[in-house]
DNA sequence: GTCTATACCTCGATAGAC
DNA sequence: GTCTATCGAGGTATAGAC
């Protein structure tokens, strides 16, 4: 139990200084020092700098994507078996959108610390991305059920590019804001998500997305 | 002279490194020892690492700018001043995924370097990207002059919608290549650029893009 | 099993000789 | 311009206290 205090207080500290000063510049003395424990105690827990990165990150990773599940299951169970295309694509990118962009005052460490790595995209993280891939598997699935007369490679290509358009929102927020001078809208998320879907939608069926699919 | 031999020398040799071994793994001793210079001539002729890596990157993301502008010039007095959303759109993520795409095999070290560069995202790079803003801004000009009664941010959202769709696919080649367990053609590039310019319209219009706007 | 003090090694940077 | 020597910082490893 003192054990835990230790972690617990390594991870929140070390989370909380990556939301604030990104990866590059926060060191495990830093670290140490914010949570109070001694510097051995980083690597007896977590056996080095980067496998504590690969946790606080695992960790959140883990809650995004059963949020994105439960949303998927959400829309099946409403559909008797089927979700549309649009619900499928809302469950991928509406999570991830809906904890890195909005208000930015009342952001947890966590989403900052998820856009940190977003983008710094630091080795540690990077490896664990790779894996990801079962995960998008689901959602593939999910769409072939909806659309088996479609070719796979085109859900293939359309899943690949929401993700594109959802992370390149969330790492270049600045630099749309600055092309645009201000003109693109980025605290209203759900309109954002909107926008995501719609094009995904469109990438995938090579039609502008009707309103509303179902009520 | 004697100093650009050596200038050159360590450009040449941290381009390869880099390509072949990413940023993480390249420490300035392994650069001085493969252009077989002293370790503080580094520091001398650039500054510094991180310099040096900025170097790098410009020079190549110059000769990338310079041929997406080529071609939008191209286009627009091909149109009499007025490129298609289409030419605009393959004049900005054209360059860029020929460079980065295709058999490997073959690949320079700059485009592999590119790539790195794509995929890593060290510091050093980072702030160079936030500036590249003023030459999107040529691309989100051309499209203006061309639909001229379309609304402003949906034009920066679809510029911003390509960029994303073309560097996440450089980016993230192996886990779209793993997701489909090999479905997705990675290595026809024109048909790639196809693929993203096309939903870039759709996100632009609204509309599936029609085949060929100008013979 | 948990934690601490401390030493080690690699890396980027720099001062000063040539 | 180039080189040697060395410094400080950062991540890691270990010996031993509790």
């Amino acid at each position: 139990m003192a054990a835990d205090r230790t972690r617990t207080a390594i991870i929140t500290a070390a989370e909380r200084l990556y939301a604030e000063r990104g990866f590059a510049d926060v060191t495990m003395r830093d670290i140490v020092a914010a949570a109070d424990v001694n510097l051995a105690a980083v690597n007896y827990h977590f056996g080095s700098k980067d496998e504590l990165i690969a946790e606080l990150f695992v960790t959140r990773s883990i809650a995004t994507n059963r949020e994105r599940l439960r949303e998927l299951k959400a829309a099946e169970e409403a559909g008797n078996g089927r979700a549309t295309a649009q619900e499928i694509f809302a469950a991928l990118v509406g999570p991830t959108l809906r904890g890195c962009l909005g208000e930015a005052k009342q952001r947890s460490d966590a989403a900052r610390f998820m856009i940190r790595a977003s983008i710094e995209s630091v080795p540690p993280i990077r490896k664990i991305k790779n894996r990801e891939v079962d995960h998008l598997k689901r959602f593939a699935a999910a769409l072939r059920r909806t659309l088996p007369d479609h070719d796979p490679a085109d859900i293939f290509w359309a899943l690949h590019f929401a993700l594109a358009m959802a992370h390149q929102t969330i790492r270049d927020t600045e630099r749309l804001t600055r092309m645009s001078d201000g003109l693109c809208d980025l605290d209203n998320v759900q309109a954002i998500i909107d926008r995501v879907v719609s094009v995904a939608l469109m990438a995938l069926t090579g039609k502008p997305a009707r309103a509303k699919a179902r009520a």
